[in-house]
RNA sequence: GCCUCGGUAGCUCAGUUGGUAGAGCAGAGGACUGAAAAUCCUCGUGUCAGUGGUUCGAUUCCGCUCUGAGGCA
């Protein structure tokens, strides 16, 4: 059975995937599947960067505005859902592109992470969470010790997410966290091309200052306090995406306005830079310099896709 | 002009009762399998403003110079 045909586009925020994931998809008749856990809510936009409908230049987007702000969403969930979407569109002779900036997602979709059958048990999340927050987070360390020491050598005491999630999937019969795939030998499920586009860091830490002004502008503010008028709690995950965090605290009157521009910006630099650790361990991703411009690429990636047989007619 | 307090890592500062120095932030690298825009780990040599002096030894004490802030005229 040949694998499904799939095209990916990766890279740090602010990089400009978006749109050439668009202008890829006008040229070759494809879809795009957002590969964002915070496109998924609706109601944020501005600070999410979304695509606004004239950004989506009339190609049909999925995976965007599909929960309320308080439901939770998962790597897990991202992966069946893609995974079906990838499916219908090749069965209809559609071009499947995937773009989208939450690493772990894409890497689970293309990798075919198994994630197992624990599911998201927030009553004892919440226990847990207390539990660090009275007794300290060795506290939550140490139960994970002593019911599974050799899961607990592979987590850092201190990183109390995955400690309690570990915890999570053994209260739940399974032997730890999973580290399987589905593919066998091979680095990629799919029929994929994975392209990744590219800045020096110092041109894309101007872009991401440069955004987020724009973001300020176009009244991330209002946006924000809009949500949390209509009812929208500073604890709902969506609330935790950057802009929105920090909007949110200077609504609060715990940040200046100055320090509100500086904290997203400075977020975004970090969260730029752990994407690149991750497109570091993704060694199938073909890297395209953006520094001169999109125009610049278009021909040789035009040439690669063709070369790929991506289209069908 | 005089007085006071400063000048130490890219930034904000601590410190050395004299034995050439360390935090936070920024920055860099890394981890990541159902919260991931989350969560977590590692990494700090810099003419201690300059220059003379005292001293075995000065970034630390003293003098002078430059420089910043405040005060008095």
């Amino acid at each position: 059975m040949s694998k499904e045909k799939l095209l990916a586009v990766v890279g740090p925020t602010a990089v400009g995937k978006t749109a050439l994931a668009v202008r890829i998809a006008q040229k070759f008749g494809g879809e795009i599947i957002s590969g964002d856990s915070m496109l998924v809510y609706r109601g944020f936009n501005i600070g999410a960067a979304k695509p606004t409908l004239i950004e989506q230049g009339g190609i049909p987007h999925h995976l965007i505005d599909i929960l309320a702000p308080a439901v939770p969403y998962s790597a897990a969930d991202f992966q069946r859902e893609a995974g079906r979407i990838i499916t219908t569109l090749n069965e209809k002779r559609i071009l499947p592109i995937v773009a989208g900036g939450t690493c772990l997602y894409v890497k689970a979709l293309l990798e075919g992470y198994r994630f197992g059958n624990a599911v998201e048990d927030p009553a004892y999340r919440r226990e847990l969470n207390a539990m660090a927050a009275l007794q300290g987070k060795e506290k939550v360390y140490a139960l994970l010790t002593e019911k599974a020491p050799e899961v607990a050598r592979a987590i850092h005491p201190h990183n109390l997410r995955r400690v309690i999630r570990a915890l999570e999937t053994i209260k739940q019969g399974e032997r730890g966290v999973s580290r399987q795939k589905e593919t066998d030998g091979e680095l990629c499920c799919y029929d994929v091309y994975v392209v990744g586009l590219c800045l020096e860091r110092a041109t894309l830490y101007r872009r991401i200052e440069q955004r987020v002004e724009a973001m300020l502008k176009a009244g991330l503010i209002d946006e924000v306090q809009g949500l949390m008028e209509a009812g929208v709690s500073r604890e709902a995950p969506a609330m935790q995406g950057i802009g929105y965090k920090e909007t949110a605290a200077y609504l609060a009157g715990e940040i200046t306005r100055d320090e509100l521009s500086e904290n997203i910006k400075k977020n975004t630099r970090h969260f730029a830079k752990r994407q690149l650790t991750w497109y570091r361990r993704m060694p199938y991703i073909h890297w395209y310099d953006m520094e001169d411009g999109a125009e610049r690429i278009w021909p040789s990636l035009m040439a690669e896709i063709a070369r790929r047989e991506f289209t069908w007619w």
